[in-house]
DNA sequence: GCAAATTAATGATTTATTCAAG
DNA sequence: CTTGAATAAATCATTAATTTGC
């Protein structure tokens, strides 16, 4: 592939911006929204987000909400792949087993169990409010439980993290890069949730996710190792 | 898929879910760009078209992406339907014919090629030109031809307008409804094509639609009987 | 070290399916 | 039943990681 591509001189400004490269923290932050539950905003959410990273870096409202179908949808994949796996692994232990009968033995217990998944069940509905409409995404998020399961969802973000550059190096190099923000879900959404979020400079993060039902993540000291 | 669903009664306060209904005018602009080829505006045309729709009504830029999205499917869909159909009765046809065939044999004839149909072929890279995104819908619809097969596309308005009544009953109603204006496309799109509709009073419409390609379109005489 | 060649991630589009209003 | 709305699945296309040969 590839085949034909001219290196494409672009002259001096900002000739080809293709597509939208998150930066490290709007990925963090949608990445942490994400995991609160709301895995699908609605689009005042959307706008509200997308204001949110802005002070990151340029994003649109399509962004973000590509960003979220994106990732709903590879989450799934993930989770049915995983799944498939663990059947087809459990299958292949229950075969080799018993000689017969045997029957599904919940295989490795350890694993996100084999078919329980509610997923996020799309189908509810909420305020709405959006009356006549006006860009395609809609829609809430509706989800009972974080599945949380496997080092998939929130970690994942480390390895994206551009932060802390091999061997510490404790250059101070982003300076006044403390931020800190509040981010809180109008009533009107199913749980209001607030996401503080604050960055130390080298390479530590600390999250801190509140939500009703009293659920709280805490990662702290992300250290990339390359 | 799909198992369990409850119908999830959506508490109170579900104000109204209304959904756009197109006027017939809007409808038959919507069809006459569909059929001209554009079968996927990108965005800058959806808005202007939605531009457009709006002095017949409130409509707002996605269900017009919505619209043309649906068109797209539900066509493709019939055609291909038809296609299967078709190609049952070929088959069956082949079947029956060594002994004593009977079946359908081919009908009228009139129907589409069975197997041409290079579709639209969307996979077709352009100037692209619009920068950061800020809606979801996009792209261009290239096509080389309009397949014009089967009397689905063009005259499939004929039933949803809600013109003319029954006979002719050369009613002058309508009065001042005289319509008239011109839509054309950028230049930056690939092929220049401008639509140029014109209303007459009692049913009667005339569309002309001129493309690069020299295609000319022309409907007289609709009338719709229900 | 470095850049071309490959591969892996992931942003953006399109298509198929589904739900529900009329 | 038709069709607007919404979303998930599949796909395309570009960017970042990485490997590789020099």
């Amino acid at each position: 592939m590839e085949g034909g591509l001219s290196p494409e001189r672009h002259a001096a400004a900002e000739p080809v911006r293709s597509r939208w490269t998150p930066k490290p923290e709007q990925i963090l932050i949608l990445e942490s929204i994400f995991n609160s539950g709301m895995v699908n905003p609605p689009k005042d959410e959307t706008v509200r987000i997308r204001k949110l990273l802005e002070r990151f870096g340029a994003v649109g409202d399509a962004n973000v909400f590509y960003w979220f179908q994106n990732r709903r949808s590879r989450s799934r994949r993930r989770q049915r792949q995983l799944q498939a796996q663990a059947q087809a692994a459990a299958a292949a232990a229950a075969a080799g087993s018993s000689s017969s009968s045997g029957s599904p033995p919940t295989s490795g217990a350890a694993l996100a169990p084999a078919s329980s998944m509610g997923m996020f069940a799309h189908g509810a509905a909420y305020g709405s409010s959006s009356a006549s409409a006006s860009w395609p995404p809609s829609s809430a998020g509706m989800m009972g439980d974080l599945d949380c399961g496997g080092g998939d969802d929130l970690f994942a973000i480390s390895r994206q993290m551009g932060y802390a550059d091999g061997g510490g190096s404790g250059s101070a190099a982003m300076s006044s890069q403390q931020q800190q923000f509040y981010y809180s879900c109008q009533p009107e959404f199913r749980y209001t949730y607030t996401i503080l979020f604050r960055w130390i400079l080298d390479g530590v993060l600390l999250v801190t996710l509140g939500a009703p039902v009293g659920r709280r993540i805490i990662a702290g000291g992300i250290n990339n190792h390359r």
